[in-house]
DNA sequence: TACGAATCCATTGACGCCCATGTTTTCCCA
DNA sequence: TGGGAAAACATGGGCGTCAATGGATTCGTA
């Protein structure tokens, strides 16, 4: 299962190529695809971004069942539509499209933000203005995260 | 499953490498990374620590949404941005990363900490001051540990 | 032939690997 | 039980490789 963890940021050249972090493509290598996916995101000025098993996933709705309530179901339809596979370089670098740019307003340098099983794509200055409050406010509730005991399968 | 014991404190040399405990590096042997994973704690002056099935496992509760609040999410969606991997060397060194160093206060040597299934990696001195004043705490309210039962398969 | 797109090549700086050293602990045997 | 050999671990430094980046060249297509 591909993992994406940490935050590069990375710069974007003359030709508007960006290099997606190498763990990153780590994380991808066996995939049928050679590249990410990537759609705007719905509640951020920010960019979803994941492997094609992700979108697999989604669309074989296994995964998506119990994640996703009918009304996001209608939400997976839109990412649908609005997805674009961008392929990488022989040397691991991807062209952002125009609209995608905008939407998240990134402009010489862009940052790939692990999010676990997915990522996403910020403008570096506008990422580090959210995560400061959502660490501000994590410091307040201080909410505790539940892990599941290891199966003993696992072993 | 990989547990941390014990307190050791190491250096630092001029390339911010630092030994990880060869007990530490034990209780990883044979996770698909042969590393740590590391992020700044939410709530004190030192560095979470743990091995990467920690971090699948964190992955594999963000995934049932249900079994998170929003808080939780973001909370793990910003242990997922914020985590390092952290690969050893042959010799069992790592490398610190700049701000890590500094949300810790490190400069020359490092304590790491067991706490179970996780670790702590703290400025020596700090952690001093901070483990005596648990330990006078400890003294006034005894508190107790719950014991769960061993199970029987798990053997 | 002209334009955009994709591939190839070249540079640089960080990172990983190798070897060497010292110190401590463990082990073996007298 | 004590001394010496050997292994394990923490530490220091040199060097090669790879990732990120920039630019040039070729390819495809209209």
């Amino acid at each position: 299962m591909a993992l994406f963890l940490s935050t590069f940021v990375n710069k974007v050249d003359k030709k508007g190529r960006v290099s997606v972090p190498s763990t990153f493509r780590a994380a991808l290598t066996g995939q049928t695809f050679q590249g990410i996916v990537a759609y705007r995101s719905f509640t951020g000025a920010c960019v979803e971004g994941c492997g094609m098993d992700f979108m697999e996933r989604l669309s074989d709705g296994a995964q998506s069942l119990d994640a996703f309530s009918p009304e996001q179901e209608n939400l997976s339809a839109l990412i649908f539509a609005d997805a674009r596979q961008l392929p990488w370089d022989p040397e691991g670098r991807i062209v952002l499209p125009e609209d995608i740019l905008a939407h998240a307003g990134i402009n010489e340098t862009v940052a790939f933000v692990g999010k676990g099983q997915t990522f996403q794509i910020w403008q570096p200055e506008a990422y580090k203005l959210v995560e400061a409050e959502i660490r501000a406010r994590a410091l307040q509730s201080r909410p505790t995260l539940p892990l599941r005991p290891r199966t003993p399968a696992g072993g």
